[in-house]
DNA sequence: AAAACTTTTGGTACAAAGTACTATTACTGA
DNA sequence: TCAGTAATAGTACTTTGTACCAAAAGTTTT
């Protein structure tokens, strides 16, 4: 029933924890992490990927996820927010983990598991610029991918799939659009995001029913057309909602 | 704009890839990795999670989730069902990721970033037994956990709330019962996992209308009251209806 | 064997939410 | 001023969700 192994860390050090301390940091302590960073913004009704040209091996002169290695003393969270600030200048953006990618042979230079990071952006809000071992940034729309460096590109589609599921049942497309919109422009975003059309006067009544917008009331301009009116998320409104049990569903 | 750092790795390596390695790989590669893995499962109207009683340092004798380090050579992810065989004897679960936990001071020996797993399974279908450094294997109630080891009393708060997230909008709960049950045993185990009453009559229409159910035309035995008729979920159906756009909610 | 008890099961009536569709309004540009 | 486009209002209908009641089918108790 108990059949000991020697080769785990725990059977290594035991009470002699410092006498085969360094065996066990030869054989385990082998690893590298990084972080790969996808952020999405919204702009002319699709969704873009921020990416960064290398201008480092390897895959020098590739599209890639804005990432880089984690310093032995740096946690992994704050590395994500640091490496996408070190290469893109974006900074103050919340990101949250999707996964982590730890297969063998990931990378070329050894042993590298890194860690997914995904954020929403207001295009606007910010302006990229290329950094460090950075040459470029660029936004790519995600229907039109260009080939990305290393398994990248699987990264992406997990935190899609992610993005999709999320957006339905919690106000996060808030986040892709200006401080002020239409609701036309909010059920274009939702149309992207989702892929699926929505009946204009229908989406208009479910969003506004929820009370999670504040009516600006002001008029779109310079628009060839009827403007619309302008609204904003109200942040306040959300909270009192949530905590009285409501929970955002489309 | 463009500033460059010295230590990052792909500066270090660059044209000159074998000439520096050495540098880069002393300097990054110092983490080792391990997997963590919440096992849930249903019995006796409660939630239940496998722990096992450490029969190791550091942290002897203390209760701990089954996990250990990951081998340089081994997939992350393999890693988690190696490892909860190794502990436990259990196999042929699906594990799937929660979270990435990697602070810096996080565990004793060194840097060690863990991966968060987590899987529900059938209590009756599998008998957990302590192998390895693991001195024994214990079921505890979730509403009654005892002290664990480093920081996998938050792995297993995000476990569950993971879970309490996932289980209204895919049947997870199916995994956690026994084949045959009845819509009142499915009606308790829901209510376990998501701390909510439901009305008896309409949890019934809303379960069967999905069609998820196959009638096994036999009666529960052995109950000091009029028996429910067993039920088992339909993975065709569910196929069937999920190619057609359906989607679980609860 | 009847009564009490517990849980399953079937049903109804009402309220709320979602859907399809039509009509009207308000702006722009020609 | 007219055509075009998109915003907005409204209505009728369908589906779904909720509260509640009552009968049925077993077991246990009297």
């Amino acid at each position: 029933m108990k059949e000991k192994k020697s080769d785990t860390i725990e059977d290594v050090i035991g009470h002699q924890f410092s006498a085969y301390y360094k065996i066990a940091i030869e054989k385990f302590f082998q690893f590298a992490m990084s972080v790969d960073c996808v952020i999405l913004g919204y702009h002319e009704n699709g969704i873009k990927l921020l990416v960064i040209e290398r201008g480092a091996e390897p895959h020098l002169g590739k599209m890639a996820l804005p990432g880089d290695l984690v310093y032995p003393n740096e946690d992994v969270n704050s590395s994500a927010v640091r490496v996408l600030k070190d290469l893109t200048g974006i900074r103050n953006v919340d990101m949250i983990q999707t996964k982590c990618y730890g297969k063998v042979d990931r990378h070329p230079i050894g042993r590298v598991a890194t860690i997914g990071y995904y954020a929403l952006i207001n295009v606007d809000k910010y302006r990229p610029l290329a950094n460090s071992w950075a040459d470029n940034v660029y936004w790519v729309d995600v229907k039109d991918l260009p080939e990305l460096a290393f398994d990248h590109r699987s990264i992406v589609d997990d935190a899609l799939e992610t993005l999709r599921e999320r957006v339905r049942h919690q106000p996060l497309g808030f986040h892709l659009l200006p401080m002020k919109f239409t609701l036309g422009e909010m059920q274009a975003l939702y149309e992207a995001v989702l892929d699926e059309k929505f009946d204009k006067a229908n989406f208009r009544k479910r969003i506004l029913s929820m009370g999670l917008l504040k009516d600006l009331n002001e008029l779109q301009s310079d628009v060839p057309h009827r403007p619309g009116r302008l609204f904003s998320f109200d942040e306040e409104a959300y909270k009192r909602l949530l905590a009285k049990g409501f929970s955002f569903g489309l």
